[in-house]
DNA sequence: CAAAAATATACCCGTAACGACATAATGTCA
DNA sequence: TGACATTATGTCGTTACGGGTATATTTTTG
């Protein structure tokens, strides 16, 4: 349900979603580019200090792109609070 | 003509027309979500270490959201060159 | 269930980001 | 042209990333 990606956090979850929906490991997905697996594991988990250098590697990885449009409606949150 | 992001310096290029777009100073920018000013400089000008961190806080103040998709075409660039 | 694979943590180290502040280099406009 | 605004660059101190390596924890699979 393609999260809005407004957050190292939502970034992490939709990176691990691609990296998932393309059968990969972090371990196979970081070393294509030369990348640790546990710096994978870290940016999946959300890491704020993560480096676009190692956003972009891992993006290359995967084959993706990145894009920035107006932010869209607040869109009530989910992570599985039922309020 | 929306520039393909695939790296630090493409978006840095885009979000410094987002925010060029929006008349807005580097300075305002940053300050409306605490971020030196110099900081916005670096992350147009493409700096590769920049954090997600600053990233987001920059989307933030700009409303914007990210995206992810997959790689385009590598896009044979430009002005209606019809091959 | 056990064994194997995948992911999360941890530590050390070299490097650099960022805030804070200052200044130089450009750009804008009357 | 000069005064002002904007952007680029610099230093210092604090903090943390990421590579490298190791290990713990969780998940998958037979």
């Amino acid at each position: 349900m393609i999260p809005k990606i407004t957050s190292p956090e939502t970034l992490g979850q939709a990176l691990r979603a691609e990296r998932k929906h393309k059968g990969m490991s972090q371990k196979a997905v970081g070393h294509s580019v030369g990348m640790e697996q546990h710096t994978i594991s870290k940016i999946e988990k959300g890491n704020p200090g993560t480096e676009l250098n190692s956003l972009f590697r891992l993006l290359a990885a995967l084959d993706l792109e990145l894009n920035i449009q107006p932010r869209q409606k607040p869109a009530m949150e989910s992570t599985g609070d039922n309020w």
